[in-house]
DNA sequence: AACGGGTACAACCGCGACGCA
DNA sequence: TTGCGTCGCGGTTGTACCCGT
């Protein structure tokens, strides 16, 4: 028994990287006609010199007409932090969520914005620890949030997110470090309200 | 204008789950 | 129960494009 043979192909005639103009065409057709599904007899019947798994991810990405392209607005970044913050890694339960997003698309966003911006966030906040070691209230809450993505878990900051959440849709003018107990430090929904501002 | 580094995104890979004969 | 084909998911890689120098 090996599965995973029979997805991978060793046949030179197999066509692999980026999809031609008429490729697209080939396989938006052949769907159109019989519909999708048994993707590599799909690939076969088509005509394609792709893998069945190839088709798959080309149509479900990028060629089904219900495929919302553009910016990520500022509301699903919330839904997409929020329900990470709830499923982790989940992408296609996420993308769920979100009607015409890929689940490639909300992992690549991910990738490249969020873990991009906590990263700054961390060096930020190794810089301002070196600066202020004697303040220790900054570094017990920005520490939390600061860890690499691959070792925080989602619970880090579920609940913190809660609280940013309302802010977001309901009190734009949310004045910035200080808590209620005049604390001086940022917290999470200033961190992350910075970072949107950012995008 | 040319080059190099950074970024965003499309595509591939490996693996587990599932259904069916 | 077992073997096989297929599907779907998450991680990773490749590359085109952008921007600063």
């Amino acid at each position: 028994m090996d599965k995973k043979l029979s997805t991978m192909s060793h046949d030179p005639e197999v066509r692999k990287g980026p999809w031609t103009m008429e490729e697209d065409l080939i396989l938006i057709n052949y769907i159109a006609n019989h519909g999708e599904g048994v993707w590599n007899s799909l690939a076969k019947a088509a005509g394609l010199k792709r893998t069945g798994k190839s088709c798959r991810l080309r149509w479900l990405n990028y060629l089904r007409p219900d495929v919302r392209r553009g910016n990520i607005t500022p509301e699903e970044q919330l839904l997409i932090m929020e329900l990470h913050a709830k499923w982790g890694n989940r992408w296609s339960k996420i993308a769920k969520q979100l009607p015409g997003r890929t689940d490639n698309e909300i992992k690549n966003f991910w990738r490249t914005r969020i873990q991009k911006h906590m990263k700054q966030t961390e060096s930020f906040q190794q810089q301002s620890n070196s600066e202020t070691n004697d303040h220790q209230a900054c570094t017990s809450q920005v520490s939390t949030i600061a860890e690499p993505m691959e070792t925080y878990s989602p619970s880090c900051y579920q609940g913190m997110l809660e609280p940013f959440s309302a802010q977001f849709h309901t009190n734009p003018d949310h004045s910035s470090c200080c808590t209620n107990d005049n604390t001086n430090y940022w917290s999470m929904e200033d961190i992350l309200s910075m970072q949107l501002a950012n995008y």
